[in-house]
DNA sequence: CCACTGACGAGTG
DNA sequence: GCACTCGCCAGTG
């Protein structure tokens, strides 16, 4: 259930942003989004997802860096790993990753 | 209108 | 570093 349509549209737009083999975490994903400290929105939003949506929601993962596992049972979860994998990032056999290799830095300094 | 539920995050022990 | 709690918002029964 809870299917929020929130920002939806600033939710994908920020998910959008993300360049291939980088990630970015739900919050601050929600904070491009222009709704930082709900993060949970982020999630619920991209739970409401088609399956041909173009929005790279594979590349949001939260804030320990690992992939939140989801219950609609269709694995998800596990396609997001496959699909990160495919663009460089690399799971740790703990089902995490490293945010300070592969998180996505917006606006960095230089460049 | 009330209670429960979700792809979360930060703080505390 | 891990487990537990509280806070946030929106939709459903």
């Amino acid at each position: 259930m809870a299917s929020p349509s929130v920002s939806r549209p600033a939710i994908y737009a920020a998910v959008a942003r993300i360049p291939a083999g980088r990630v970015a975490t739900y919050g601050q994903v929600a904070r491009l989004a222009g709704i930082s400290g709900h993060a949970r929105l982020v999630g619920y939003a991209l739970s409401a997802l088609p399956e041909g949506s173009r929005v790279p929601w594979h590349r949001v993962v939260n804030a320990k860096g690992e992939i939140s596992p989801r219950s609609n049972g269709l694995g998800h979860d596990r396609l997001q790993a496959v699909l990160l994998r495919r663009e460089g990032v690399w799971i740790d056999r703990t089902g995490r990753l490293s945010l300070a290799a592969f998180r996505w830095r917006p606006r960095p300094r230089g460049t």
